[in-house]
Parts: C-alpha cells; structure tokens; sequence
DNA sequence: ACTTAGCACTCTCATGGCGAGAGTGCTAAC
DNA sequence: GTTAGCACTCTCGCCATGAGAGTGCTAAGT
C-alpha cells in the first residue's frame, strides 16, 4: 500500500539507500547519497525526501545525528517493488552444480545435509533445508526386512524413487513365513495410497483381510506417523550458524544468543520452513515476519522445491540486511538444481 | 610428575582454590581462601604457597594485582589426584534414565541425537554423541531390498541387532531372481565377517563364487565404506551449543566463535572423539590437550560405550573450568545407561 | 624455621569530562 | 521546488582520576 504513495524520487532514494546500507552496514546519510546519485540532486534535497520516507515508516534513524536505515517495512517495499530479478553469475552456477552433483547416490539425509552446506558457504549466511515431506508420496511398495531377532524394518518406497525406513520391533514369534504373506498384503492394499494416508485408510484397507498377521499389521500402522516425520525434526539440516559471527549486527552477544538459540531447538525453525506464506515458489520473510523469538533482526529467503508429488522447502537466513536480489537468485537456482538431481 | 613434588598443605589449597574458581569463575585471592579454611592460615601464608604453586606451572595471575586461576597443568593434577570419585544424585539417575528410556524403540540417529540432548540439558555444557563404529559389528545378516528401478537397499544387520542402511544405484537390467540369488550368496559367504574387512576380505570371498550377479557384488562392496561411515561426520551429534552463551569465558566474541566453527566443521570433532588416549573408558582432556583450533579454552570429559563388539563415544565439552567430579560421573552413568538400553 | 602483620606497590575497572566528527532540521536565499 | 548555511544534537574515542583488590616483601612474633 505504501508504496503506491511513493514518488520516483522517494523509490529511487529507499532503493540507493538500502543498497547503500546492504553493503556497508552503516547508517547513510544524505551526503553520500547524494554522491551516489550521478545525477545532480543535493544534501539538502535528499534530507526532505529522507524526512517523508521515514515518516512513511520505511526509514529510521538509529540516534538524532546518525544517517537512516531501513525498516522491516522499508524492505518490504525493496523486496516486492524495488529489486529486478536476476540471474546468477556463470561461475557461481558452475559451483552449485559441481558441489550439488551426486555421484554417489547418497541418501537423502546426505543430499539435504550437502545443500544447506553449500548455501550457507555461497552466500556466507545460514543454509537450511527441508527434506522432501513423505505424507504426499504414493506408495509404490512395501518391504519387511527382518534384520534381527524381534527387529523389523520396514521400507516403504514411493514413486518418485525415494525410500524411507523404520526400524520396528515385534513379537518373538513373528515367523519368515508370516512376514511373506503380510508384506505381501501390505503391498496389493496400499500401493497406490499416499502415505499420509496410511494412517487413516489402512485399517479399513486391512479389514477384512485374514492372511496377513494382524500383529505385524498393527506395529505397521502405528510406525505410519514415523514414516512421515522420524523425530522431531530430524528432517531439518541447518548449516553455517557460524558465518553470524561476521555479520556486525551480532556483534552483539544478546542477539547472538537469541538467533543460536532458536535455532538448536530445531522445531520453531521447521514450523517456519513450513508456514512461511501460502507461496508455492519463492518467498520472501523480512524482521518480525518471521514469527520466532530471539531471531526478530533476522530474513529468510526460502523456496519450495518439488520431486513428483512430495515436497520439502531450502532457504537462506541472516540478518535483515541482506542481499535479498542475489540471495533470491541463488534460492531458485538451488531448488530447481535440487528437484532436477533428485527426480532422475 | 608434578604432584609428587606437592606436600599437604599444597595439595590442599590447590583443591580449594580450583574449587571455589570453578564455582565463581573469577580469580581467587588468599582472603577468601583462608576463610574457606576452617584451620586457621593467614592470607600471608597462603600467598606463600600459592607462589609456590605458582612456580609450578599450577596456577597464575591474569595479571598482577588479581587472585590466581589454574592453569591446564593444574586442573590436570586436579583431575588425576585430587578429586574423588563421586555417584550422581538418585533424582539425576531417574531423570537420565527416564530421558533415555527407549519406549518407542527408534533409529541410532535418534538415540544418539537423544543422548546428546540430554547430557547437554542435564550438564548445562555441550553434549557429543558418536554413533557406534560399524566396521567392528560381525555381520549376522545381508538383505537386498529394490525400493524403486535400479535402487536397492542394502540392509546389513550385526549381531547385537543393530542394522545399517546404503542406497545403491543398479544396472537397469539386474532382476529379482538374481538379486535374491545375489543375496543368499552374500548370506553365506559373508556372514560372521567384521564389517571392517568387508573391504578387503569380501572380493576373495566371492572370487570362486559363479552364481551371483557381479554387477551386484561389485556396488556392494563399493558400498562397503559407506556402511562404515555414512557421510562426513554423519555419526556424530552436538547438542546444547547455545549453552556456552552462559559462560563467562565465551562472553568474549572470538573465543565464542572460535568453538562454533570448529563444531560446525563437525569432523575435528569427531577425530577427537575418536583418539581421545587410548583409554577405553572416561578420559578427560583439558584445554590445549584439545587440539582443536578455536577450542584451546575447552575441556573434554568423554567415555566409550560398547554395545556387542561395536563402541561408540559419547562426551561433554566446555570450558576448562568446568565441574569435572559431576561430569565425570554423568558420563560414567549416561555411557553404561546407554549400552545398557542398546544392548537389550 | 615457620608464620603472620603491616605496608607499599601495581594493576584493573568504572566514572566522568572533553572534543572531534557526523548528520540532521530549519531558515533564508535562489 | 531546490539549495546553501548554520546551529543543534548525539555518538564515540580518549584521557585522567580514584576506588578497590590483591600481591610481594620485610620485619616481627612464636
């Protein structure tokens, strides 16, 4: 809304400005700006426009005789108006490919752990990732592995190819011979379903079955909720908490705590990964958008990425002052790279 | 070599004075110390001793007009001689053991994420959890399991019933009777060997064999390494970092940021873990012993576990000043109650 | 020979004053 | 509408100051 107010002067300023701040992390005053300005506009001009930005709430002076910065809302308005998409430099491509090329094909964990690593080591912020989300995957079979006495795994495989295990402990007198004919079951009834679903649908599924062992069936359903999340957000990979330290807004050991904090209780950050706005592709969470105590100085530039049906979200977070252009080409860059290496 | 040297009334006061700094975190003068003493010693006398002590390479002063602070040395003598064994409180005992109970019988990830969480809540320090090594387990069964076109799933079991998981890629064409063909062969051929020697040992093994698919056995024991060690540092789980943020000693920036990057790196952290002294139980590392660059402050009270023939290692890490007798003890108790809750 | 009182000395740390520097807002001129 | 000029405000680094803490040494006491 604030911005349709905004004069081209205004817009041209709050952008200069907040490039300005992004890279020097001090407040700027009118003078440089004015340098910055090829065209021939003064101090003292700058110094009005500056008076009605803040006014506006986009702007704010940290102390009487210091230059302006952005508010949470000013880089809003940066964000969604301000900024030209861009594309990421050949190089850094190159790099991201390289790095994210799975030669191995390693585990999913793997993968995840790998992607938030190279984020956070591109962009010198904190890489976070989300692995794919098991709930909206079909099933496309079922395997009961015994693997010790009274230990069962089970692996479920969906469509797109991914895999994931339990570990299950049963009765003692669970036999091969009833694992077969369970398995198999288990297979014809609930290939096809989703896995979220499992819970739900598969005891009328199973119903009136009477081959397999309705033990083993039971340990089965209950480990459905496993299936989909093991831990509490053990799904979660969070890399580069260190880069922090270089970033002058947590100079302060206050603010330092808080975002570490928050960050090792893993569960405010997986909420975030996933609410973080209805949006499908890339979104962007400026200051006090994101919801979490101790992390109220910090963005997130987030993106969903998508294997067949299922559906995990990456992103980058730091301080408010970031490089939102660079950072959101990156993001995309990485999930269409990741959804690309994991489909095949 | 140093103790020797020591006579009563220095022993004493080292223990005292180590005692009352770890509790304050500030340098301790010769008043207060001879007021801890009930025996009458004038603060003249016990300056005496302290340089004494001093000489010695126990103590010093940050600087001149402050009280003494131990030194690695002391808190070395400290550890070795002068602090008796101690058992933990009956409402810790409980509260470990309930934490740590295993109702839902998980993953190892998940006990060793677990295990670390607590000791970190527990000890308010830093909790290390290593996953057992692998390559010791004597393999007790091998299951090949496709989840999805030319992926399988290699499920290894060992004897104590612990169970490890590769992802394979397979040549399009393998098919389910030579996989089970495979599979059987494996069984039988490779049963009751160490994982560690699959390596080497698994090619002569399988040389004279003309039944299973080579394609097949060649990935598997390609895969062998994998088993081992799932990823860099994948074994290992850190919790309760943001606790340092309550240490007077990580007040300082660098110090604080020294540790973190060094934790993140993950695997320093999981060499020391690994050649921590040859001890098979507790061994505590203190300051520079640690040789870890940014960790020079930090201490490391550690012991193994073992479940079966397979060890693993657990840990707790802060700043030297720390409470070694209750650590020690906590790790004793958590190490045996892991084992213990694995075994079974 | 060991212990202790007394004392001068040193170093840290918190406090407050001071001046330079930066940037503003306002007013008056262009 | 724009700009030069200027008084004003606030931060920050610097320095001096003084209280406080703890030491080492010397000389006296047991």
């Amino acid at each position: 809304m604030g911005f349709d107010q905004l004069n081209d002067r205004e817009r041209q300023i709050l952008k200069v400005l907040i490039d300005h701040y992004v890279s020097t992390a001090e407040p700027v005053g009118s003078r440089v700006l004015a340098n910055k300005f090829s065209i021939g506009l003064s101090p003292a001009t700058i110094r009005n426009t500056m008076q009605d930005l803040e006014e506006m709430g986009l702007i704010r002076q940290p102390h009487t005789s210091a230059g302006r910065v952005p508010t949470d809302d000013g880089y809003r308005t940066y964000v969604d108006n301000l900024i030209e998409p861009q594309t990421i430099p050949n190089d850094l491509a190159k790099r991201l490919r390289e790095e994210l090329a799975l030669e191995h094909k390693r585990a999913v964990e793997d993968i995840m752990a790998q992607t938030a690593h190279i984020l956070a080591s591109v962009t010198s912020q904190i890489g976070v990732t989300l692995a794919p989300r098991f709930d909206k995957g079909i099933i496309s079979r079922i395997e009961l592995v015994p693997v010790a006495e009274r230990r069962l795994l089970v692996v479920v495989g969906i469509q797109t190819g991914l895999a994931r295990t339990v570990l299950l402990e049963v009765a003692a007198d669970a036999d091969e011979r009833s694992i077969e004919v369970t398995q198999r079951t288990l297979n014809e009834r609930l290939a096809g379903q989703s896995v979220g679903n499992l819970r739900t649908t598969a005891p009328q599924m199973l119903k009136d079955d009477n081959r397999a062992d309705p033990r083993l069936v039971k340990v089965f359903i209950e480990a459905a909720e496993d299936l989909i999340e093991s831990g509490p957000g053990e799904s979660l990979h969070v890399d580069g908490t260190s880069n922090l330290f270089s970033q002058p807004e947590f100079a302060d050991h206050q603010a330092l705590g808080g975002v570490l904090r928050v960050i090792e209780k893993r569960t405010p950050i997986v909420n975030l990964l996933r609410n973080r706005g209805a949006g499908e592709g890339i979104v962007v969470t400026i200051g006090r958008e994101v919801k979490l105590e101790g992390a109220e100085g910090c963005s997130l530039v987030s993106s969903a990425y998508k294997i067949g049906q299922v559906e995990g979200t990456i992103g980058i977070l730091g301080p408010t002052r970031m490089e939102y252009a660079k950072l959101l080409a990156i993001i995309d860059y990485t999930a269409r790279l990741l959804a690309e290496q994991m489909e095949k």
